[in-house]
DNA sequence: GGGTTGCATGTTCACGTCAACATGCGATGC
DNA sequence: GCATCGCATGTTGACGTGAACATGCAACCC
């Protein structure tokens, strides 16, 4: 039968299915299991068997049933990523290595999104979750929806969690948030600033609690000055605004935003003011988002290694998933860039 | 049995399967058939006996096995979208609005990255698409990569395509750019440029394609010089790179830069050689993406409406998959917002 | 009151795959 | 020459679900 018989046969009963296992095996005169053990790539058949089945494959258009399969095996080789919106650069570039990493170890990527960061909402997901067919989960959203929330994730799912933390519940893997901090807050100091602001993201967010923390520490330990800091949304307007703020005080001559977009809107606060940088104040971002290097100045920032980060999440799932060996936290490193938004103070 | 019980016997035979129709069934006294109609929702079933099988189900921690369902129905409740790299501005965005209007439609994201945009790994996506477990695809890479490439999409899976165009193989859904293109350039014109620059996109992309061909359009049909144009690759280095080409050329008074990005590029080129924007030289964008408001000066750009793209695409798509129906290709409108960054030339 | 209708519920079986076990046959050992 | 082994291949059944069909029972009609 040909391809094109096979599937006007189906068109005329109405299904759409293609053609299974027993068409190719009935094509290549052999047993189903042997086009099975074809399909796996098993070594125990004849080269020659092997050919015949192959041809039939290709002549059928056989395409294995991937819903069979799981249900037969139990695994579907898919990988749930529950995330909100992805309008964050990070969780973008996450993502993204994710999706590379997962399709190298042969695992999909099934997308789970979680618009409003509300409990509720969290709830819904990991409703729609257990009905997922995920061997495993990474979760890029704030953990303390998970701490506060009676959402019940499916027992005995492998969970990774980035970018936050989860009590010792499941392994994290985050960007070593407060080396970062430290780095952009000792270079400003290093430049003889006698102290560094700060442009903090959501009070609820633990990479922005981290950075924080740690941008806090560094002032102590360098017996500087701890100014009260100013919390913003990730978003630009909330660092222009905020940076309007700060631009008012001419005892300002060094910020550390928490990310790269509120450091832009910092950048514009300051030349709306018309105060210079670096010439009178300094700023430093976080992140290393594409842009920031075409920002005026280019910024200095802190950058994150987010493929890393996709990497070794996905890394950590596979191996709990296929292993059952529960995965140690990790923290990827962070580097600083010096471009031209940071200088001495006048 | 509870359900501490229940995975305390699967533990102990060393399968993790969840509890299925048939303990719950056993568990409430009533028949598989019975549960798999509570399951479904469906109202023939009476008001006591679906109590009694929901509360088999909330303790044994049941799920369905989204498997076994598949399956059974030759359907899987899931979309494929297959994309380059996801580090487009306009991309995730789109691919955002997509898993929330596929989420709100009860179908899951399965995500097929293709690091690299060449027809071998376009292939080779297309091959792991077709062992998916999808019930149709959406495709926001470059459609030429379709055309010259002899991949074969599995046959009778329905496809939409975004922001290209695929002939006539396949519906469209895509942003007007010629719209947003003629709007950009007419701006400038009103103000009384001369003519207007570009600094466009990659050659193979269709989207920079069209917005070139609009904006030389626009030239012609207001008898302006159409000015050779500069070819960018969407990043913001390139829009730098190009940008100095033009800062030299005292004969630039207007630059309109195929996205934001770029246009962030030609701004920072601007600061650079010191050509003042908008004083001496005009910049618009196209996009508007969330940070285009903070550059410096704000940038006028064309708003694309991502949300809208994603939304129609995944109508277009599921109306595909459940009706048979294929859907005819749509244009989304943009709109042209004015900021800082243009002005009448000196 | 016999037949019909409507509704809740049960029984059977197939969806496509693959593990486990079975078969068959040539080669090898003593 | 007979037992044994290795290897390619075949047969059977189960994974969990839901469509199609079957059953059983109460209400209703003329």
């Amino acid at each position: 039968m040909t391809m094109a018989e096979h599937r006007a046969t189906h068109a005329a009963n109405g299904r759409r299915r293609g053609p299974s296992m027993a068409d190719v095996a009935r094509e290549a005169g052999v047993s189903g299991q042997t086009v099975s053990r074809v399909s796996n790539g098993r070594d125990n058949v004849d080269p020659e068997t092997r050919d015949r089945v192959l041809e039939a494959m290709r002549s059928l258009g056989y395409r294995p049933n991937s819903a069979a399969r799981a249900l037969r095996s139990g695994r579907f080789h898919s990988i749930g990523v529950i995330m909100f919106t992805l309008s964050s650069f990070g969780n973008m570039r996450t993502l993204d290595a994710i999706a590379v990493a997962a399709a190298d170890a042969g695992y999909s990527i099934n997308l789970i999104p979680v618009p409003h960061p509300t409990q509720g909402e969290v709830s819904v997901a990991f409703d729609r979750l257990s009905e997922e067919a995920v061997d495993g989960v990474i979760i890029i959203i704030e953990a303390h929806l998970l701490d506060e929330s009676d959402v019940v994730l499916p027992p005995e799912l492998p969970v990774v969690v980035v970018d936050s933390t989860a009590g010792d519940r499941y392994p994290v893997v985050d960007t070593d948030q407060a080396h970062g901090a430290r780095l952009a807050t000792e270079h400003l100091l290093s430049l003889d600033h006698r102290t560094v602001w700060h442009v903090a993201g959501p009070e609820r967010s633990y990479s922005a609690t981290h950075r924080r923390e740690a941008w806090e520490a560094t002032l102590r330990a360098h017996g500087a000055e701890v100014p009260p800091v100013l919390v913003g949304d990730w978003s630009s307007e909330s660092g222009h605004e905020l940076g309007l703020r700060l631009a008012r005080d001419p005892s300002v001559t060094a910020i550390f935003a928490a990310n790269d977009q509120m450091a832009l809107g910092v950048l514009r606060a300051m030349h709306e003011t018309g105060r210079a940088v670096p010439g009178e104040v300094s700023v430093v971002g976080f992140d290393d988002m594409e842009e920031s290097r075409s920002f005026w100045p280019p910024l200095t920032t802190v950058r994150q290694f987010f493929d890393e980060v996709g990497r070794r999440s996905v890394e950590a799932l596979i191996g709990e998933v296929e292993s059952g060996s529960v995965a140690t936290s990790t923290l990827v490193a962070t580097e600083l860039v010096v471009r031209c938004s940071t200088a001495p103070p006048a």
